[in-house]
Formats: structure tokens, sequence, C-alpha cells
DNA sequence: GGTTTAACTGATTAAGTAGTCAGAAAACAT
DNA sequence: ATGTTTTCTGACTACTTAATCAGTTAAACC
């Protein structure tokens, strides 16, 4: 049996996800400025430096974090393609976004962040990337109505009413727990959320 | 003619309003932490120290500031009332709240942040304020589905859809105007918001 | 006009910040 | 084993921050 001689570079891809996941809690819980190196570093139970070892400074490390959260979101939207069925698609869109919002609020609510903030640090990301995505999505729903197959709506505003719609219970878990008596969502919570939001946008696109 | 023996009076109350509408702005571009006093006060184009005088401290301008907010947006509800016919109210509901979102974008940016964060400085508002507002509206609006006036849904996911819908193009602003290649949105643009916005949902929710 | 009171402000302080760096420790190579 | 490279870290620095406060200016009162 030989010895791994990467003991090296198995410590170091678990150190980088060890800190990038409490970097997002972080910086998602207090904000770019309020996300200082002590924190994360005690979030992440590793010195300062360390961190700074890694990502040379705060800024590099907030980029790693955005670029991993929207590398996410973006695959989430692999159903919405020209072949498939508008409604199946949608609704499979909004289930895995309501999932996310679920399971991985924090990278939300750092994008939340940083858009609001007039997007500082990611004005490019959002210029290139997201713009390019927008767009090919866009297409996707266009050819969708063109064909008939959907009501005539703004593809734009359908996409951006998805995103708000599901996002806003990842943003605004919290205050969404504050007014559930201070109590999580449960699972059936959760169920009737994901049925409440296809139920009104499917209503409102498909043809009837 | 009577001289105003309230020079005083009328100059405080100026500094006051001038003041919260700069940290106002401050506040939503940089979040708590990210806003220091000097931005507020080079923004206000008033001395640091005379923003502390009238303050005391951040969390207290804090707090002024979110408290002016909330009460713009209690009473942008005032039309979700039992006898109201519910398309109509919605409507305007809609409509108000998305024209808060273009005149007054910074307002609910703050809003967004405080949440985002897990409420840290107005947790007790939440708790009081904004959860008896909200029970209130969610019972005229299950008043209208018991009286066979709305489809059987979720009031309190409307709520949160209509919240989620019109505060997202405050809230994203900047990511919309970069989707937008870089152009705020022209007054037909928000029209077809709008539109779009009050299509879905009302078509969503009426008794077919 | 002179006194009291409120409004205001520049200088200062104590605490926290991002980032540097010299050198220790571990991993790897031979 | 020895040397070399990479990984890691505590101590430090230059800077920014919220908040204090002593002292100044302006308004209100009589």
């Amino acid at each position: 049996m030989l010895r791994q001689p990467q003991k090296q570079i198995a410590n170091r891809e678990k150190n980088i996800s060890r800190i990038k996941e409490a970097a997002e809690y972080v910086f998602a819980e207090h904000g770019y400025s309020g996300a200082s190196f002590s924190l994360i570093a005690k979030q992440a139970k590793l010195p300062k430096s360390n961190i700074i070892y890694y990502f040379t400074n705060k800024e590099t490390l907030y980029r790693a974090v955005v670029e991993d959260i929207f590398d996410i979101w973006r695959s989430a939207a692999d159903s919405i393609k020209k072949d498939n069925d508008p409604s199946t698609a949608i609704a499979e869109y909004i289930d895995t976004k309501l999932e996310m919002a679920r399971n991985r609020p924090f990278g939300s609510k750092v994008w939340a962040n940083e858009v609001i903030q007039g997007a500082p640090i990611v004005q490019d990301y959002m210029e290139d990337e997201l713009h390019r995505w927008t767009n090919d999505r866009m297409v996707v729903i266009q050819h969708w109505i063109d064909s008939g197959k959907l009501r005539a709506t703004s593809a734009r505003h359908l996409l951006y009413l998805i995103w708000a719609g599901t996002q806003h219970y990842a943003d605004f878990q919290h205050q969404i727990e504050t007014l559930n008596d201070n109590h999580p969502l449960t699972d059936e919570q959760w169920q009737e959320t994901k049925y409440f939001l296809k139920d009104i946008i499917l209503r409102g696109i498909c043809v009837e």
C-alpha cells in the first residue's frame, strides 16, 4: 500500500474549504465591513494569520466566497432549457431555489448584502457572468412565449419575481422566523411555501 | 409681527432630518458597521461632533432611521382593510410599495441589511410592531378568503410574495440596473413592472 | 446689557482593524 | 540524517473607529 505523498495538499484543501465556510457565515451575519479576520478565525477555529496566509487579504477571501455562491446559484437553473416543458422547468427551478434558500441561506445573504451596497467588490462579476447568464435564460423563456407555450409576459420580470420570491426565504429568514413566533419553518411549512409559489407563479404564466 | 422665539427649535428640526437623511443613505450603502460617523458627517455636511450631539451614539441614530422607515412602510398598507375590494386593495398596495421602492430605496436597503444580519439592533421592533402589524393584515386577507372574495391561498405567503416582489426593485436596484445595461429603469419600465406584478399576483389569487 | 442656557466643535483617547514579517514547525526530497 | 521548501503563527505596526470632554459660540431671557 503506497503512502500518499500529499499530506500537504489534502490539508490545504481541508483548510481552505473550512475557512470559506466560516467566512460565508461571518460575511452573512456581519456584512463585509463588520466581518473581521478575528471573527472569521474564531469561527473557523484557526489562527488569524493562517487565514491571511491562504487568502492574502479580506477582499480575496470575500471574492472566493462570492464565486462559490454564484456557481451553485447558477447550476440551479439547469432546468431552464429550450426543449424542456416550461411549467415543469419553472416548477423545478422554484423548488431548487427554495431548497437552496433553506440549506444554504448564508450564501444568499452574502450576495444580497453585496448587491444592496452597490456591488463594490463584485461589480465585474455582475457585468460579465450574471449579465450573460441572465440573458441566456431570458432567451429560453422568450422562446417558450413565442412558441405559445407560455402567456405573453415579461421574461425579465418573471425571472426577477422567481429570484425575489425564493431568495426572500433565505435573506429574510430571520424576519420570517420572528413572524413564525420565533420558530424555524417546519418541513410542512416549507412544503406549503413551495406549493404557494409554484401555484401563484405558474397560474400567472401558463396559457389558459 | 411677533418674532419667532424658536430659531433654535426650527434649526434643530432641520439638522435632525438632514442628519437622518444622510445616515439613511450611508447605512444603506455601507451597512451598519461600514457606516462611520465621519462618512455620515461628510454626507450631511456637518461636523461629526454635531451628529453625536444630536444622537448620542451610532445605535441611537440607526434606530431613528429604522423607525422612520418602518412608519412609512406601514402606512403603505392602508388599503388592506376588511371593507375594501380585495383586488383593488392589493393592486393599490403593490403600486404603493413599488413607488416606495423607486422613491425611497435607501430605507428599504437599510431594513433589508438589518434583517439579513439577524436584526441585531431592532429585534424588539420586529417582535412587537411588525408582528402585530403583519397579523392584522393577515386577518383581513383571511377574511377576504373566508367570504369567498379571494381564492383559498396562504395569506401569510401572499404578503411575503408582495414584499419580496416589490422590495426586490429597491434592494436589488443595483443588480437590476446592471442587467438593464447600466441604465436606471425608465418611467415606462417602472410601469411595466407594476403591470407585471399585479398581473401575476392578482391572477394567482382571484376567484376564477 | 448682562446673565443664563442651549448649541456646537476640535482635540483627544482607548479599542479594534487589516495586513506585515521574522522565524518556528512540519512535510518533503535525496 | 540532512537540507530544502512549504506551511504556519505570535508579535507587531500603522491606521481607523466610536465616543468623551473641555471649551467656544450663539440664542433666549429679563
